[in-house]
DNA sequence: CGACCCGTTGATACGTATCAATGACTGTGG
DNA sequence: CCACAGTCATTGATACGTATCAACGGGTCG
């Protein structure tokens, strides 16, 4: 293989060194108090980078390859019905994983797709230290499990979204879903982040037809909940959106208000049962 | 504490040796070649279980708690909205972990609420083994991260459910996924099983209202699909039911089929980008 | 300049929710 | 033993939310 052209070089260079990847790693390092043997680890990933074209598919289901890392860009995990119907899962941004590392093989399920230009690294080395059993890497692997977690907490939301919200709510839920994960990684600001998808993709993510989505963003113009410019979204009053979606907090600790209980009978019964 | 009443006693014993229990155990003991050593870790399991009556909250979100794997009955991972809407997130059978066992002081999430009688154990043992980084346990290691993926493709199957099918295809679906855990832990036969589950609790999956699942469920009889009484479903045509839900086999490998690629020009790229 | 993608809007159709009522069945207490 | 309330499945009539079809305008690109 011949040397990529220097432009291509320079670009995926600044990709890697980019606001969002960066700061990420900084607060990872901080948060899971990673060592100095760690922290190397996370930096290799910005050295094998490779850019992806829009629509390309980066991972395809079933496949077995290696664990990549996304660092600049946005994507999305998809599946397609028999007869072409879309359905986004999840939307793959800075610091998330490109496919599902837990399990190699895993069985045939969705694929992720560019919805951007993106940039991705081989996480080959991360994820090897982490299920090495290496007492010396025990961060990395409470990090990459803390990442699992977010993930199925974030695919939870998806299914209240589109199973119990309406429309309306499953458009601001989301916005705010993008405005948090954006801010966490440093890309968004207390009320504006760049949105770079068109209305269909938000369509096949929330589950409503193109034409409806417009309507719903219409209204929450009118509304005044927020503004969506070509690919900014600007908040306009963040207190409402939370409201009107039923926002949970992610970082805070949830004080038990409406917990999980019901109008029916609901007992916790801590010992109700017999012990063998 | 005194020593459980005798009749306990015994039906708990029972319980924690019922058929789907035991078929599970040896099914994984086989499927990831476990040593002596691991196969007694799971058997350990069936020694430290607990009863919990129908509408009861097995695990409660955001409390840290030992890792719990369920033996007897049906349960279901729930959120509840601000109003009193709930969505059901998956259901939790025999052989299934109870809460995520990934983190465990995870943030505030679903709760696990016992929809029938229910047994389950305690599988503390199992995770620190799992997670201990042993090689002699690097079976169950892998078997954790097995369940762990087969979960995430329900998570999966249920956003594409609730985003992309109607209400015929979303019931269809899920009587197949039934079907097929059940069969995995030898609790249903070629075209039946046991399914204790209100109407109700059926709408709250998949995110349609009682009566809807209710003329559903008719017209899915009346098509001959599929017939369901008090509690049993017996299925008729399972091609026809596969055919009509879109459903994708999960054990056999997939045959490229329709891949998960659409209309648009979608390339795969294997190099389309710099490498630096 | 035309071709195309994307956002926007209107008119209409369809799928599903909601409200209301009934019957079958179960458990409970007088 | 029977009245009673409660849960669940079923069915009809109607309302509402969202999909579908169609058309148009503004951008961008070749």
């Amino acid at each position: 293989m011949a040397v990529s052209p220097v432009l291509d070089r320079q670009s995926v260079t600044r990709a890697s060194r980019s606001v969002g990847f960066m700061a990420l790693l900084s607060r990872l390092s901080a948060q899971f108090r990673l060592s100095q043997d760690e922290v190397c680890v996370l930096d290799e990933l910005g050295r094998q980078t490779r850019a992806h074209g829009t629509r390309t598919e980066i991972w395809r289901g079933g496949r077995a390859s290696r664990p990549r890392i996304m660092v600049t860009g946005w994507a999305c995990r998809q599946r397609i019905l028999g007869d072409g119907r879309r359905q986004i899962i999840d939307f793959v941004l800075p610091g998330d994983a490109v496919s599902d590392w837990a399990q190699p093989g895993s069985r045939a399920d969705a694929s992720t797709m560019a919805l951007t230009e993106v940039v991705t690294a081989d996480a080959t080395a991360l994820v090897a230290a982490a299920t090495s059993g290496d007492r010396c890497h025990s961060g990395l692997a409470r990090l990459l499990r803390e990442m699992a977690a977010v993930e199925t907490n974030r695919l939870h939301n998806q299914i209240v979204r589109l199973g119990r919200q309406t429309a309306y709510e499953r458009m601001v839920h989301l916005m705010l879903e993008f405005h948090s994960r954006l801010q966490a990684v440093g890309l968004a600001s207390e009320d504006k982040f760049a949105m770079p998808l068109t209305q269909e993709t938000l369509a096949d993510s929330v589950g409503l037809s193109v034409v409806h989505v417009n309507r719903t963003l219409m209204q929450m113009r009118r509304d005044g909940l927020m503004h969506l410019g070509l690919g900014k979204v600007k908040i306009v009053d963040l207190d409402l959106m939370q409201a009107v979606a039923d926002w949970m907090p992610t970082d805070a600790e949830v004080s038990p208000t409406s917990s999980n209980v019901r109008r029916e009978s609901l007992r916790f019964d801590p010992g109700a049962g017999a012990t063998a």
